[in-house]
DNA sequence: AATGAATGAGCCTTCATTCAT
DNA sequence: TATGAATGAAGGCTCATTCAT
């Protein structure tokens, strides 16, 4: 296999290699001092690259940003996604809730996640990424809601099931701010609000 | 009135009058550009002020935003303290959603609230600010919730108090962040969804 | 004493008073942060006048520095003559040294000499001033070695006086800066150093 | 010498000069306006450089000046340092006096030497290094002199040495000034008074 | 592919000076 | 006479971006 297309198959791996370092890096100096405060100098040293070198792999500092907020979006949409694979949305908020809290990196940031809201309401391209991030997750929500419904035996109209996808969604980007407050929240706390609001929220209550 | 009095009182008027005159211009500038792509400059412009003349207000540009927090902060906590001359939570949480989304300078901003919490993560003397008004808020919820509880003839734990008073907490901030969305919610959507909740969250639930 | 130039007189003398007010303070100012870095709030803060006020009686910050200068070579003036009425030149230099180490105002200020003579450089009506300073303070030197001379006995050359006046000249200027060294000198080194020097520059040696 | 040393030598050489023609340029503006009111700007003009890259080299215009004045500092030392290889200290002062009044950028500059100085009053840092270069001066002379008067069979008392010193300090950095004197010196005054005060100074007199 | 030197626009901040009161 | 609010031009410094090597 030393063809070109080989050859070409190799290099484009090194070079999506090379942007996923870079994207890590550039995260890490994202959530550390905000989109605009963080500089090409603090990725470049954060990546161990030369800041020119991150010119060959990204146009501008601003479609780093961009391709931070897709990751972000993949990640945020994955998590929704791997609902259908493990129903207990108990489970998962918890654990979700303790990654947010540990800064682990294989989820959505939560402070990444208030950076895009804000940049959102000034970039278009950005607001029209997040928009369909909120399509797709909505349609998540809504589909694993149905399914709920139905493990139950309940018939629940549309909007039954609008109105539980909106107010979850909703619950879990408030949790993803709390999970940056000081006061640590004890899991305790955590657990006695699920407890409270999902089975009203998943058709489990009376 | 034209005593030594009356006239130092006149020019410490003046003197709020101004700094009052930046924040508001200031508060314009953040939500457009955000904390640190606003410039002084446009600062200055939006005040109709020279540059230098905020300094005469204003340390720095620093102290500006944390005024602006301090600020955001005493609507927030004045949206909530409403609740006791007010108790129509559901009406009320309905108009604010309202104001968010017209951009109405009397409540909370919600990219500010972004912005805000974004920062708080950074900068110590934020997060401290905010870690104080989420105590006050959160004892605000708290004694509203008792008090609605009480006019049930409920007589819930401490627990049960607490929980809805994080959900309630959470889901306001989720509205909050909603509505930045651009695919406008519409009304009827907001309404299901807070019948939905309200009822379990304020204790008149069956 | 009513009369238009007897009010006159206390106009100007008011006038007069307010500028030396005015020159005490920036010399204070001056020997803290240098002419440069000096500001006129700085000077302001210092008379316990408003900046407006100051423009009344100087025209900028230029010829408030200049005015100083010109105070300085006044009182570098009067040491020198004061050696016709008080001829213990050993005496007085032991003086004028304790008075340079303790800041006292009524010399010339050693770092302000420093300043200006820096600043001469520069500015071509500076270098006037001072160049016309240094020829008094020259043709006072010289009076005042010939008379030593003619009361030791003396009939020194031209090019003797010359001589004499031009070291004694550059010992006190070297004094001068000396003053301001960190490791304090004790009297008993100058006393040393200038019993070593004046006799031989004041025609006392053998 | 292609490897990586040699490259990296290169490149420490490269970067070693660029501090060099920077320092160069600066001490020329330094010179022209004085430490504080000469700007980053003009240093970029005359080092032919934008303002940027000074500050790849140069943490801060502080440490800029810092550089220059360790530099003069040397200067200053080299020179007095000389006098051991070169035991003529008639010829030597009298060559240094020609230097300075023809701004010879070999030997300390007498204008950084007002500004160094007076800025050493106010900064700490400043100061510091200057009591140590004089620590190191004032050695110097003390071993030139004993030097001196051993060769002439004398054996003076270490308060002898510390007053001949002291003088010669004094008057060197005397003679410093007066070379910024606008009326030029003729040379023959200038001899004429070393003649007087060296073989006192050095122990050759009667 | 990789470096990092170089640029220059722009940012925050200060300050001499003016002027309405 | 006296104030200090107001201006705007620098000043020091940073940083996204380019380019020769």
């Amino acid at each position: 296999m030393n063809t070109d297309a080989g050859r070409s198959a190799r290099v484009m791996d090194r070079a999506q290699a090379q942007r996923d370092r870079i994207l890590c890096a550039a995260q890490r100096c994202f959530i550390e001092h905000g989109f605009h405060a963080a500089s090409m100098a603090n990725i470049a040293d954060a990546v161990q690259m030369s800041v020119g070198l991150i010119y060959r792999y990204f146009e501008n500092k601003n479609s780093i940003i961009l391709a931070i907020i897709d990751r972000q979006l993949g990640e945020q949409r994955a998590s929704i996604a791997d609902l259908n694979t493990d129903p207990d949305l108990r489970r998962r908020i918890i654990e979700l809730f303790a990654k947010w809290r540990h800064g682990d990196p294989t989820v959505m940031n939560p402070v990444l996640f208030l950076e895009m809201r804000a940049e959102a309401t000034r970039d278009p391209q950005i607001a029209q990424a997040l928009a369909e991030a909120d399509r797709i997750a909505g349609a998540d929500f809504h589909a694993w809601l149905r399914k709920a419904a139905e493990a139950q035996g309940r018939s629940p109209t549309q909007q039954d099931i609008e109105a539980r996808a909106f107010a979850l969604h909703c619950i879990i980007e408030g949790l993803a701010i709390r999970s940056l407050r000081e006061p640590t929240l004890d899991a305790a706390s955590l657990e006695a609000t699920l407890d409270l609001l999902l089975p009203l929220l998943t058709f489990r209550d009376g």
